[in-house]
DNA sequence: GCCAACGTTGGC
DNA sequence: GCCAACGTTGGC
């Protein structure tokens, strides 16, 4: 009995880790790390699987938009991170027993055709209901299927 | 660089 | 447990 596949938006700056630094590993995986926000870290902790769908948004640029797909590729597991002095993440409030702070594994999947901008978004009626529009600062949030397949089409690659 | 939104902290 | 102060995010 596998659940439904679901969808997810993640956000990241690109200066710091944009959806072409995901590229060179297209079979390996790498680390959705540094998530420092509860409610993120309650998706990535429990509802987050492998398999899942993930919208790649570029933020904090002058047109911030979801420039492809990227794929889950492990369970929710504790993130290292935090336990690390020298991570510019470290909280001094993590511990083994109590690592506060996850994340998951993610591969790169598909880069959209033409990226979808915030702007564009904003602009259909059926994309109305994001969280990325309603709560833009949750930088892990949940995506409907019919938004996933909207936003795909929009960028091309349906 | 500004500032609104909003999550977190800490005093009470 | 409330809420004011504070810090951070992120669009513009």
């Amino acid at each position: 009995m596998t659940r439904n596949r679901r969808f997810w938006l993640f956000k990241t700056e690109p200066s710091c880790f944009s959806f072409d630094d995901l590229k060179p590993r297209p079979s390996s995986r790498e680390h959705w790390d540094g998530v420092r926000n509860f409610q993120a870290r309650n998706l990535l902790r429990d509802e987050i699987k492998p398999g899942d769908g993930v919208l790649f948004y570029h933020s904090s640029i002058p047109e911030p938009a979801v420039v492809g797909i990227a794929e889950v590729v492990s369970e929710g597991y504790p993130d290292g991170t935090a336990l690390d002095p020298a991570c510019e993440h470290f909280d001094p409030r993590a511990s083994r027993d109590n690592p506060i702070w996850y994340m998951v594994d993610v591969r790169y999947g598909r880069p959209f055709k033409r990226p979808v901008t915030l702007a564009e978004m904003k602009m259909h009626p059926e994309l109305a209901g994001m969280v990325l529009l309603k709560r833009s600062r949750l930088s892990v949030q949940p995506v409907t299927p019919h938004e996933w397949e909207y936003i795909l089409r929009l960028g091309g690659i349906d």
